[in-house]
DNA sequence: GGTGAAACTTGGGACAG
DNA sequence: CTGTCCCAAGTTTCACC
């Protein structure tokens, strides 16, 4: 299984520095039980190792102007791979699209947006995400508010089948 | 409009952490331009505001034996709220969910889920999303790839945003 | 907003199990 | 190849202007 390679200490490190991506590595060392300078280098090892893609701070879109989120079905004329691609190479260039994930089933691509009001949204739909080559529905789904929001992944369900499965 | 009484260099301040969340402080008040304890104490200002919500780091889901991200749609029986907030309170509970987000139009809420592998997807969808009271319908999508997955909101429409406006 | 200084953290080197 | 201990350089964070 994936994640095996890495020792219970790698993964306390890992959750640790998911819920809070700022702490010293001292605090962390002393979380996870060891001391500081083996702890820096295994994090340096989870970030060369790509298992870290980075910290982010994580910013209040609403405080910040951006009132809007909304959930876009895509779905594609051709999803020949070229095709595909190049619709996703668009995707990353449109920096209203956060999130763009290619699904299974009757659309090709869900796409999350944000945009400070309805009206600068409904510009980017029809100026640009309805006139992208190709593009053969769009379905809009407005968030009317957020409920849950974590970042990461779940440690507890990783620690509980590792100890099942060992 | 939200965000305008933040002043340029706070902006700048969050666009920096949001792209690197264990920057330094002196290096992060180096490109602000500021020096290093006023830099400091906005972004504690910051951070009590509830403009910096919290600091993470970015684990790859995948590398760590998630292999199986869903997005799944789901109909709710009765929209009266006391119904929708109990299903955000199980949604809170779920570890396998990640994003609850009540939406508009025929869905009431989507939910992107993580999980080890396709069979225990199943059976959280079997054995707890679909047999929770009061929900009717539920349709899943496998994610086959991502595309594009950007935390935070995009500092550079803000920014020309507020060059139009002023 | 800046300065200086004390306390702390980082990250390297030497070394033990 | 782990870990611990120690130390210099750099960072944080205080009081004060």
């Amino acid at each position: 299984m994936a994640g095996a390679r890495l020792d219970p200490i790698d993964r306390k490190i890992l959750a640790e520095l998911q819920a809070d991506g700022r702490m010293t590595n001292v605090e962390l060392a002393k979380r996870v039980g060891i001391s500081a300078p083996p702890c820096l280098r295994r994090v340096r090892t989870l970030e060369d190792a790509g298992l870290i893609k980075g910290y982010h701070a994580d910013v209040d879109a609403r405080e910040l102007g951006f009132e809007v989120q909304v959930f876009a079905m895509v779905g594609l004329a051709s999803q020949a791979e070229s095709d595909l691609s190049a619709f996703e190479e668009r995707c990353r260039a449109w920096p209203l699209v956060r999130e763009c994930h290619m699904l299974n089933g009757e659309v090709d691509f869900i796409l999350k947006c944000v945009a400070p009001d309805l009206s600068s949204f409904q510009s980017f739909l029809t100026g640009h995400l309805l006139t992208t080559p190709n593009v053969a529905s769009v379905k809009t789904s407005l968030v009317i508010r957020g409920a849950k929001d974590d970042p990461g992944v779940p440690f507890d369900v990783l620690e509980a089948r590792l100890q099942t499965s060992a």
